[in-house]
DNA sequence: AAGTGGTCTAGACCACAAA
DNA sequence: TTGTGGTCTAGACCACTTG
C-alpha cells in the first residue's frame, strides 16, 4: 500500500482484500499493529478502517480474538425517516396536504393500551392526506396525547408529522413496516380499490411517556428503496 | 461532568443536552476545544461523540461551520439482512426448506434488462418456500446467471439465499420494500387467500456483473421491525 | 483570513476472552 | 496468562467554508 494515507484508503485496501479472497472467511486477519506497520499508519487509523468495515458487518473483531472475515456477512441497511413532505419533494414532485379529520376520540384498545390510557381517557384522533402533484400519495392516521398538542393546535395547513418533527424531535421510538389491505375508506382517500395491497409504516414515539401513535398508507405503487 | 470517562458518557451528556433544550434546534454548539474542557477530555473524545451523534442525524456538523442541532432531525434507521432461516430461528420458531422449482427458462424483460441478457439467454430460475415452525414463512423467488450457480449445484436442501450469502458475500446491490397481492401461485404456496396483501422484499445483487435477483413474498401478517 | 471540524501520530493503559 | 481490540491523551497539521 502506498496510495494517498487516510483511514479510507486502509478501508479500501481491506475491503479490497476480503473480496479478492486474500483474507478468506472464516479467517483471522493480521492485527492492528501489524497492518499498521504494514500500510505505514498509525493503529489508530487502522483501528478507525476496521471498525468502520464491522459496522458494516463486512468483519467481526473481538478484544483478544481478533478480527475475523465472517463466514456469514450480516449486510446492514439503514434508511431515514423525516418529513413527508420532504420525501415528496425529494422524488420531485409537488407536495400538497389536506385535514380529513381532527376529533377528540377513545382509542381503540391496542392503541389505547400503548397510550397507558385508562378506559374513558379521550386522546386526539387525525387523519390527514399527503399528496404528490395532486395525488394521493399517503394517509396519515395518527393518534396524539392532548397534552402534546392543545385544542389550539390547528392541523389545517400543518401536518401532525412535520409539526411533530419539528416541535418534539429527539425522541425514542420504534416502526415497523408491513403489508395492509386497503380497507373501504382507506381506497377512498388514496382513490385505489378497495382491498389493494399497501405499504405501511406503523411508527410509536415515546418521550418520559408516549406522545404519538402512526400509521402511514402508502398509495399503491410506493416502494422504500435502499442501498447495500 | 464528573460521571465515568468515554466518549460514550460524552454523547449521552450531549443526548441530555439536546433533549433537554440546553442546545436549541438550529443554535451552535460550543466547539469541541470548549467541550473538552468543560468535560475534562481530550478533543479526540469529544469529536468522537459528536461524529457518532451526527451519524444518526441528531447533529449536524461542517467545518469552520461548527456544530448545531438540526432544525429538522433526521432519524436514521438500520435493519440487518442476511440467512432467511437465521431470522426465523431468530424467531424461536423451527425453520424449514422446500425446493418448488429449479429451471433454466428466459426471464421477463424486466429481469432479463437487468441483467443484460440477450433475447434468448437463459436464466436459471429457482422457486423455494422457507417454514416457520411447518408454516409457510417466506416465498423466494430467484433469478440467476447460470455462470454464478452450474447445474451441479443443487438447491434441493440447501436454499439459493443460504448459498449465495456464504459463497457470494460482499457484492453490491440494491433492494426496496412493497406491498403486493397475492397471485394463484403465491397465495397456494403461502396458504393465504389470492389477492392478500404481502410484504415482498426485492433485491439485486452484482459484482461486476449482475449476479441475481430475487424476490422474497412474506406470510400475511409478517413485519419488518426496528428501534429509533 | 481565520475558526472549526477532520484526521493522523505515538504512546499508553485497560478490558476482555482465548489459549 | 497474555495477546488483541477499545479507548484516551496531547499535540499537530490540514481542509473546508464562512465571515
Amino acid at each position: 500500500m502506498q496510495g494517498s494515507i487516510g483511514w479510507q484508503s486502509v478501508r479500501e485496501e481491506a475491503l479490497r482484500r476480503i473480496r479478492n479472497r486474500d483474507w478468506p472467511p472464516g479467517e483471522r486477519i493480521p492485527d492492528e499493529a501489524a497492518l499498521a506497520a504494514e500500510l505505514g499508519c498509525a493503529r489508530a487509523t487502522v483501528n478507525r478502517a476496521l471498525r468502520d468495515l464491522a459496522d458494516s458487518g463486512l468483519l467481526e473483531r473481538r478484544r483478544r480474538g481478533g478480527t475475523r472475515v465472517p463466514l456469514v456477512p450480516v449486510r446492514k441497511a439503514t434508511f431515514s425517516i423525516s418529513i413527508i413532505r420532504h420525501d415528496i419533494e425529494a422524488r420531485g414532485q409537488q407536495p400538497g396536504y389536506r385535514l380529513l379529520r381532527d376529533t377528540l376520540a377513545k382509542a381503540p384498545d391496542k392503541i389505547a393500551t400503548a397510550f397507558d390510557a385508562s378506559a374513558t381517557e379521550k386522546l386526539r384522533h387525525v387523519q390527514a392526506l399527503h399528496l404528490a402533484d395532486g395525488a394521493p400519495f399517503c394517509l396519515e392516521d395518527r393518534w396524539l396525547r392532548p397534552s402534546i398538542a392543545g385544542p389550539d393546535l390547528s392541523f389545517e395547513t400543518l401536518s401532525p408529522n412535520e409539526w411533530l418533527v419539528r416541535n418534539v424531535p429527539f425522541a425514542q421510538g420504534g416502526f415497523s413496516f408491513l403489508a395492509v389491505p386497503a380497507d373501504a375508506q382507506t381506497a377512498g382517500h388514496l382513490e385505489c380499490a378497495e382491498g389493494s395491497a399497501l405499504l405501511a409504516l406503523d411508527r410509536t414515539t415515546f418521550g418520559p411517556s408516549m406522545i404519538t401513535a402512526v400509521r402511514l398508507t402508502y398509495a399503491p405503487g410506493f416502494r422504500i428503496e435502499a442501498q447495500l
